[in-house]
RNA sequence: GCGAGAGUGGCGGAACUGGUAGACGCACUGGACUUAGGAUCCAGCUCUGGAGACAGAGUGGGAGUUCAAGUCUCCCCUCUCGCACCA
């Protein structure tokens, strides 16, 4: 054995041997247990960062974890390889978007590879080509057939830089989530898919999935935001036409003063025309149109509205209620009209104020009545119902119900329940995605491609438009076609393409069976590996990406493709890699390598001057606070990038980078590889120890026991809850411990069994995280490879029973004194032994204890 | 504003169902070995007082429950994340 640690070397040479013998290849195997094991897989940016290596690095450790365990693990990796940053990269660098992605694609594999992770790499899935996303494309001719994807006129997000659609979870405050643009609305005709008849179930199967952090599931439940209420019906004055509004309280009704539509409604324009307030009304409508959500989405945005010059009468005391269209009604919750109740409904309350609307009270709270003059905000909690006829003096929760079944009963209203969860659009003007099969003809409108004409190639000759606008509206070749119904030569294609979440909605199915030709996947395959036992990555995708998932493998399901309803059982979302960020005052944000010097007198490489520390944020290219995995990989090799990832925090919390962390786990590794090496003559023909506790010297019996404690440890740390660092912290304590004995010294008798089991355990236990360096070691043990075909290790619970105690013993609860007992030492003996304690007594001071507590094998507190 | 989570040494972090606070590592200090070391080994390392034995305080702040609280309850402060005119 090398005396000296040489990561390089190790890790080419058993990268070699992973490889050629094909050891991570995996089939379905019904004899054995599987486990599927999955990471996010990533978008082909072009580097593999920190957060990358530390999802991948978690992943790889329950991979081989369990394998070791004996399970058949599907471990696979792919490419999210659809979506913009190609085509902006195209446009930047005078290239084409398949060219850029395919070589990062081979960049990054290779950084993958040189990490060391399990993969099976011959179910590489790369989304981008036709292979994968026709069958995409033919599941959306099933579900269009359906009617579960559609296509409708709709006011869309609208981003002018990006040129593009997004969906309403892309846009964030108002702003592109990719650009961060504001955002507009236009009308567009749209495809859809109706997640929203999911709604529902996606809610109700959030309680079964106990396996997903809790955080997670409330984030999506919150999304669903589902809620219970009525719509009921209002009658126009003079006219048959009626407004249909949903409200959570309907027993507010009396209370309902005015009604506020939404701009976009449709009957905003009707009611105006012909009176006084049509120009008013229109002008608004167009002014509030166009900031729309971009504004309407931010806070604190002045609540206003203008008068239709229309009435509307409550249903249930015939007032007559003043029509207004307001900018806070949104046409896309409920029915886009908002029965106001300005004296129970803040919103409506300050709007009542604004333009002096009448204010009437018809739920009372305890105590003090409610004076419409003298309000300062209304009153939204529960009381008893006033002004509200024949429900008065009930109590308002009760009045909910009653109020909804007298107006059902009469055809004005129904018990329903909202969401706010939207179909999902997923159209995109975008050239680099995967294209919607559909045509469209003058005479037979839309027109599903025929099977049998799938995939249709995105063309990958075409190069981007001005200002990164998509070439296949204007691609001859492409776009026009012949019309499937009636021959027409005069058809055109479909040129939207597909929003990139229904490639990553399906991909994990795909692993299953790559290569499949004659549909999605092999539905064999799938019912054996599906559903994914353990998924890993950031918590950024809790909602999105998630939700759509759940909602595609429904949609697979009512196809008969799939007989599960949740893809995955156990969901674990890792925390950010963050870092400072470095500035110079000139030069704005550094990269670590364009600061000289340490510490505190760090200065600019190109200026010199001091070096301004920002706060710690997550690593992104634009702060600049980066670190790149190739240095690491140079300087310590793979196995202590990895060893530092799981150590430095558990894999949920954020974790700040720090280099002197990355030294501590080399160092790690050189001390277990000199251990090896200083006893390996010793102990070449030595087996592990297998003999009773009891036969050992007490320092031999110690790390005899302090091995199977390890084992343990280690075992239950990764099991139960993928806390990488504390499991390492034992086996580093066990090392510890291994390291008093010197090979010199301490031999001859059970010492070379010994020192063997324990040098054996740590290589077995630290095979998941290092594996290269324990396949190295495991050799070295005289063991034919591969350490993964190894068993995990089982501790021996007799290795664990203890003959002495340590009882703590406290005065008052303060600790005061140690004790060692025998473990069979009764009760009574302990506190007799307790309460003559010399230190004990010093506090005790004669005072006769009031009280004697004692916890079994733990301490004893004297009350005095 | 609503929802979720978190506050522990100089730092990252340990502490199972209430029972020895600070495991393990980093940084730092002293020493050993050295031509040298940013290699390795040994020792120390929460704070205050004390030469020391030892004593007191201590898990964001304040109350409480308990023989016993980092852990449970209530109030407050700070931070992070998510959502936000949802009728």
């Amino acid at each position: 054995m090398d005396p000296r640690y040489n990561p390089q070397d190790v890790e080419a040479r058993w990268q070699k041997f992973w490889n050629e013998r094909r050891i991570f290849k995996v089939t379905e195997d019904p004899a054995r247990p599987k486990y599927y094991l999955l990471e996010m897989f990533p978008y082909p940016s072009g580097k593999i960062h920190m957060g990358h290596v530390r999802n991948y690095t978690i992943g790889d450790v329950v991979a081989r974890y369990k394998r070791m365990q004996g399970f058949n693990v599907l471990h696979p990796m792919g490419w999210d390889a659809f979506g913009m940053p190609a085509e902006n990269a195209a446009i930047a660098n005078r290239t084409h978007p398949a060219r850029w992605t395919y070589a990062n694609i081979e960049a990054m594999g290779r950084q993958l590879k040189r990490l060391g992770f399990s993969y099976d790499w011959d179910r590489e899935v790369t989304t981008c080509r036709p292979e994968y996303y026709r069958w995409e494309q033919w599941l959306f001719l099933k579900m269009y057939a359906k009617g579960m994807a559609y296509r409708k006129e709709s006011f869309v997000n609208w981003c002018e830089t990006c040129q593009t659609v997004l969906a309403n979870e892309q846009v964030e405050a108002g702003m592109c989530w990719r650009c961060g643009k504001p955002v507009r609305q236009k009308k567009l005709w749209q495809w859809f898919f109706r997640i929203t008849d999911f709604a529902e179930d996606l809610l109700e199967y959030c309680a079964r999935l106990p396996g997903w952090p809790e955080k997670v599931l409330t984030m999506q439940k919150n999304w669903i935001g589902r809620s219970e209420g009525a719509e009921l019906r209002f009658a126009l004055e003079n006219s048959h036409e009626v407004i249909t509004v949903f409200t959570t309280r309907p027993d507010t009704i009396f209370g309902a003063t005015f009604m506020c539509l939404a701009p976009e409604h449709p009957l905003v324009a009707a009611l105006a025309a012909g009176r006084p307030e049509e120009t008013a009304v229109r002008e608004f409508v167009d002014r509030v149109a166009l900031q729309d959500r971009s504004v309407r989405g931010v806070e604190g945005l002045e609540k206003e509205g203008v008068f239709t010059g229309a009435y509307c009468l409550n249903p249930m005391n015939g007032r007559r209620m003043p029509i207004y269209t307001a900018n806070f009604a949104l046409m896309e919750y409920g029915t886009g009209a908002v029965m106001s109740v300005p004296a129970h409904d803040q919103r409506d309350f300050d709007f009542a104020r604004k333009y002096a609307l009448e204010i009437v009270p018809v739920v009372q709270p305890e105590g003090e009545p409610l004076e419409p003059a003298a309000m300062t905000a209304a009153y939204t909690g529960d009381g008893t119902m006033v002004n509200s006829g024949e429900f008065d003096g009930q109590p308002n929760r009760k009045a909910k119900e009653a109020i909804t079944a007298r107006l059902a009963s009469r055809g004005l209203g129904r018990s329903t329940v909202s969401y706010r969860l939207r179909d999902w659009g997923i159209s995109r003007q975008r050239y680099w995605g995967a294209p919607i099969p559909m045509i469209h003809c003058p005479r037979c409108g839309e027109v599903p491609v025929p099977e049998a004409d799938l995939p249709i190639v995105l063309p990958e000759d075409a190069n981007l438009l001005e200002g990164g606008r998509s070439p296949l509206p204007h691609l001859e070749a492409f776009a026009r076609t012949r019309c499937p119904a009636c021959g027409a030569s005069d058809a055109r294609r479909e040129t939207d393409t597909m929003d990139t979440f229904v490639e990553s909605s399906w991909y994990f199915e795909r692993y299953c069976s790559p290569d499949y030709h004659a549909g999605m996947f092999d539905p064999a395959a799938v019912a054996y590996w599906m559903p994914v036992d353990q998924y890993i990555g950031g918590v950024e995708h809790a909602v999105m990406h998630l939700l759509y998932s759940r909602y595609y493998t429904r949609v697979l399901r009512e196809m008969g493709l799939v007989d599960i309803k949740e893809p995955f059982t156990r969901l674990l979302t890792q925390g950010m890699v963050c870092k400072e960020s470095l500035a110079c005052p000139t030069h704005g944000f550094l990269f670590p390598e364009e600061v000289e010097g340490g510490g505190e007198g760090r200065t600019c490489s190109r200026c010199g001057q001091a070096v301004v520390v920002g706060r710690v944020e997550k690593m992104s290219k634009s702060k600049k606070n980066v670190v790149d995995p190739n240095d690491l990989l140079e300087r310590y090799g793979a196995d202590t990038t990895r060893l530092f990832c799981l150590f430095a925090a558990p894999p949920e919390k954020d974790l700040e980078w720090s280099e002197q962390g990355v030294d501590g786990g080399f160092r790690f590794l050189n001390r277990v590889w000199r251990l090896a090496a200083d006893w390996m003559d010793l102990i070449a023909t030595a087996a592990p120890y297998d003999g009773a506790p009891q036969d050992l010297p007490e320092n031999l019996r110690e790390i005899f026991a302090k091995t199977h404690g390890t084992i343990r440890k280690v075992t239950r740390d990764i099991e139960e809850r993928f806390h990488f660092n504390t499991a390492i912290s034992a086996v580093m304590e066990l090392v510890n411990l291994l390291g008093t004995l010197e090979p010199g010294r301490d031999r001859g008798g059970p010492t070379a069994s010994v020192v063997r089991l324990a040098l054996e355990s740590v290589t077995l236990l630290l095979a998941p995280i290092v594996p290269h360096f324990a396949e190295e070691l495991w050799a070295a043990l005289g063991h034919a490879p591969s350490i993964l075909e190894v068993p995990w290790p089982r501790h021996r619970d007799d290795a664990l029973v203890q003959e002495e105690l340590l009882v703590v013993l406290q005065v008052n609860g303060k600790l005061r004194s140690r004790l060692t007992v025998s473990v069979d030492t009764p009760e009574d003996e302990i506190k007799a032994l307790a309460l003559a304690d010399e230190k004990v007594r010093k506090f005790t001071e004669g005072r006769s204890p009031r009280q004697v507590i004692y916890v079994r094998g733990k301490l004893v507190n004297i009350v005095v």
